[in-house]
DNA sequence: CTATATGCAAATAGTTTGCCTGTTA
DNA sequence: TAACAGGCAAACTATTTGCATATAG
């Protein structure tokens, strides 16, 4: 057993990206940073304001590549389910997601303990690495506001 | 019991749009039988070329225009996976997804028959009303091709 | 007859690229 | 110091919008 500090969050991006061939840069770790502060699916954009709070210099072709590149190192998940925007989320851990049909708003939803890996007869050929349970209609917001509407 | 012939499929598609407050046009009818006719996830441009060639004077803007009709009735399902274009699919029955990571294809998996609805825990307020299981991986060309590279 | 849809063209959003400079390993 | 990454602006692709005309109900 190692008796040192777990590695820091740092180390472990830095191993990550050199892994799929990307240098580490500031920026880089920075946007990577910048999503896991506030893990709310945002867009590029969103990733390219915030992260500009504090490194004013950074630019959107930046913000793209990095987010590339993230997502490339296994770091980031992309995801895109509806004409908007792309999103980005940086939570890795096994999850699904849950998008809402009103607002398209996407949340996270933590596999459940009792949860079993479902059966899909996938043909000949393909090679599955790995899979994600999407579940659509309304959030919690928007199902408020449907039963007000009705009342 | 009717006697007469089970309705055409016009009729379905007829009764889905008015139902979800739509008109039925005959732009709308051919952009679904477009759809139908290769069930292949085509971009919303595939489906304007491919309409035009039997409807030549049909418009970018009225393809969408159709196709989120098509959407908001239940006749189709839009497709988005990554940031490519928005891709649209006729099949209604409950199916899942295959994305390929290298190619960015996407393919429908049937639900095979001893599939068990899996068990999330969607937390409160939410109201869930579909799910659909995505898959990623490499698709067969993509997984023999990046065999031989490795021969 | 009237609300709704179409077609066209222009506008906008989202993303990518080229090119030159700066930085990482 | 060589290959890669960043910044900026322009290019491009996907989608939306405004408006005049046409059409479904």
């Amino acid at each position: 057993m190692r008796t040192s500090a777990p590695p820091a969050l740092e180390d472990d991006v830095v191993r990550r990206l050199e892994e799929s061939g990307f240098r580490t840069t500031p920026q880089r770790a920075h946007v990577y940073r910048t999503l896991l502060e506030k893990r709310d699916h945002p867009t590029a954009e969103d990733v390219f304001i915030r992260a500009k709070r504090t490194m004013p210099d950074i630019s959107m072709a930046t913000v793209y590549n990095c987010l590339d590149a993230l997502v490339q190192s296994n770091l980031v998940r992309l995801v895109s389910h509806d004409r908007g925007a792309t999103r980005y989320c940086p939570n890795m851990k096994r999850h699904h997601h849950f998008y809402c049909d009103r607002c398209g708003g996407a949340f996270d939803i933590d596999e459940g303990p009792s949860m079993s890996r479902p059966r899909l007869d996938i043909p000949d050929g393909f090679q599955p690495d790995r899979y994600e349970i999407v579940v659509r209609g309304l959030c919690p917001d928007c199902a408020a506001r449907a039963v007000k509407l009705h009342a």
